[in-house]
DNA sequence: ATGATATGTAAGAAGAAGCTTACGAATTGG
DNA sequence: CCAATTCGTAAGCTTCTTCTTACATATCAT
């Protein structure tokens, strides 16, 4: 996958699973898996009533920095958008740190996959 | 995969990913990956010289809550063991609320499985 | 029995994370 | 040009995490 430095990998997996360990965030993504065209942040914003709109820009920071999304400008909007980069790093710490242990787990993923699959 | 109580879904997310947010809980489990039989708590310990011992059972407790370590008395000893509940919670969560998203990544990953079960 | 070992939990201190208000920069529309 | 919109960040407060020390329980060895 994404071949990155040996010594940066901890802190990367840091900013990963930090950036999922908060509800509001995983909200966010959920909410960006189902908008392909990504979504401006005061669209983003409006989705949380209870919480202040840079609250919800700092949640966004903290994904885009573990890499869970990417941004770009359209106006003076600000566009959203899932990307595949923060996904695929937790796999790789996934898959590579667990490796021993999930030898003969991947069997049954494959076929969960598979399932998924023909849906 | 496991059935769940659709309300307590959000609230076992959260043990799941929680407990993955920390460093030395990561690190936890990388070491009980590669002890198929378990440890005893106090060797665990032993592994993180610039922390308590009470720390590091703090740690495991939060472990065993997300479903990623089971426990079984050993003599006055507590074995720990790496569990594939909290894996499969996990996997159930990200498949299942990112699906959209995973639409067209399935098949990469079914790939990298498959590369990863020919070694 | 008694001392040593293995363990978990409670209480409190130190640090990190999350939220709000206030602000400044960039862009659009009239 | 000027008011309105969109956005990010800083400062400060509050809450949650994580760590340590202290303590209580259970098991083993002699």
């Amino acid at each position: 996958m994404t071949p990155r430095p040996r010594h940066d990998a901890e802190q990367h997996a840091d900013l990963v699973f930090k950036a999922l360990s908060d509800p509001t965030r995983r909200a966010l993504v959920e909410i960006l898996s189902h908008q392909p065209d990504g979504m401006p942040a005061v669209r983003l914003a409006a989705q949380f009533p209870n919480m202040s709109r840079p609250a919800v820009a700092q949640h966004l920071r903290m994904l885009a920095d573990a890499g869970f999304v990417t941004v770009s400008p359209r106006g003076r909007e600000r566009i959203y958008r899932l990307s595949r980069e923060g996904f695929e790093s937790a796999y790789e710490v996934w898959f590579g740190r667990f490796e021993a242990f999930w030898k003969g787990k991947l069997q049954d993923l494959k076929r969960f996959v598979e399932d998924a699959d023909n849906t």
